[in-house]
DNA sequence: TTGCTCCTCACGTCACGTGAGGTGGC
DNA sequence: TTGCTCCTCACGTCACGTGAGGTGGC
């Protein structure tokens, strides 16, 4: 005949309040073994003074510690210190997980009031990413409206092909100012850039620099620069919305010039502080 | 010769900022199909202007939607209001998260700073759950100090087994006072329960009810009366800490008598409106 | 004998990461 | 020929939930 201060697995897992699964794998885990265990039946039979150590095991794990973490806790006894850094290392990251979902969440109300003004799902997708420095041979020059820079790459491919030096892909085309007058025409700054895998000394027109890596804004436009604008201004709308600030000229990834144009727009920002 | 227009995986990789793994796995998740197979080879060939896509499935992705979610989004065009309820269900689930967390966050206070006053972890876990409604039969009378509630139980148990009803564990007793003074004695207004599984018609001295179910803050005590008070302090502190409110009497549930004595108490509580 | 409870695998979850073992392209 | 890139399984993650198929106890 059973003892009877011994509970059969469904019985403890009622005044428990948890579920047979949990305590047969708390007990595959190490947590929590039966006192007793059925010598040819495997029964798993349970003592009611178990029921502490299963509820801090509850409590911990709703602290948000890992089953492996509390095995730790409860069987190596830990020193006031030790227990102080998981318990503090715990809360910064309720912190952060906090602090991500506020994130995500603005996101999402962004997201929202976006498709309430268009009525679709938003034609440009904003990515933010981290963008690696770069090394680049570039020509800085006042381009004429309506002019297309490609000769500038012209230039530069023609003196690298000169020096021997290989160049990569894709090329870039750094916006410096927006369109301005200059004299009687309108004109605008850029930069056309090439890629290096290797660096060399320029000339006099030829400027061998890198380019600052950083948080950058991004969209990819497809077609031609004329409806460049388009991604343009949503970059310009989401930075705003996401109360980001711009800091440095935007870049024009040209990834494929051949058939169609694709362009990966930049724009350099920074997180807004407050 | 392979068309200039398509890439590798890694390189559709490398400008697009994921892993290989992530590609394959969309593509197994029917997401984001490569345009071109290798034909014998097997490999996976990606034209540029499949980016826009892939930035929208991580766009969608960051916004916390899992793959199927978003594969439903891309595949059938949702009319305005899905799609908005898609997104307000998605807010609403962050924002649940960010209350959980904050939640989280308060208990980890706590317990940390239970644990820089204490020095260890604290004797008593405390927990919060729900507690069913229960039918019992019960006597409530002015106990006098140092008695022992034993008896009532005896009472109880000899009614019902002569109406021929059965009973259930564990019993309970129920503290609808602290300590008072009675003429000249020191009482406690206590009423004793047994939980039942059939109704019937009590006497003059047995009252038959339904124990209300609802939140209780729990906590086990092993160990004889005396040091019951322990558990009581520890759970008036906890409530007090987590700023919940009691709203009954505690009651003490006797889930065993037999060798150790194994006491749950719980304290009715709400949690605190603000 | 019939329910009820218990047992042990084994698989699924979610979005990939990480090898192992093998093959194509410059 | 040698690296480099790519391929296809297959298994692992975390804390269980959910059967399938079988057995013990009143």
């Amino acid at each position: 005949m059973r003892e009877r201060s011994v509970l059969k697995i469904g019985e403890f897992a009622r005044v428990a309040q948890v579920s047979l699964a949990t305590l047969r794998h708390y007990e595959k885990s190490g947590l929590l073994k039966p006192t007793v265990l059925g010598p040819d039946t495997g029964y798993r039979y349970y003592a009611l003074d178990q029921l502490p150590r299963l509820h801090r095991i509850l409590a911990l794990k709703d602290l948000g510690f890992s089953l492996e973490q509390i095995a730790r806790m409860l069987e190596e006894d830990l020193s006031l210190d030790q227990l102080r850094g998981m318990f503090l290392l715990k809360q910064a990251q309720a912190q952060h997980m906090i602090d991500t979902e506020q994130a995500r969440l603005t996101r999402i109300a962004a997201r929202l009031s976006q498709i309430e003004q268009e009525g679709i799902m938003p034609t440009y997708e904003i990515l933010l990413k981290q963008v690696d420095p770069l090394l680049v041979a570039s020509i800085r020059t006042l381009l004429p409206m309506g002019d297309n820079p490609g000769k500038l790459y012209g230039t530069l491919v023609a003196y690298l092909d000169q020096q021997h030096v290989e160049y990569m892909h894709p090329a870039l085309l750094l916006l410096h100012s927006r369109h301005e007058w200059h004299g009687d025409e309108m004109a605008i700054d850029v930069e056309a850039a090439v890629p290096l895998s290797t660096t060399l000394s320029g000339n006099e027109q030829i400027t061998i620099r890198t380019l600052l890596g950083g948080l950058m804004a991004c969209t990819v436009h497809i077609g031609n620069d004329l409806s460049l604008g388009r991604a343009h201004a949503a970059l310009h709308r989401w930075i705003k919305d996401s109360a980001h600030q711009i800091i440095g000229p935007p870049r024009l990834v040209q990834l494929q010039r051949a058939g169609q144009y694709i362009t990966e727009v930049q724009f350099p920002v920074k997180v807004q502080e407050r």
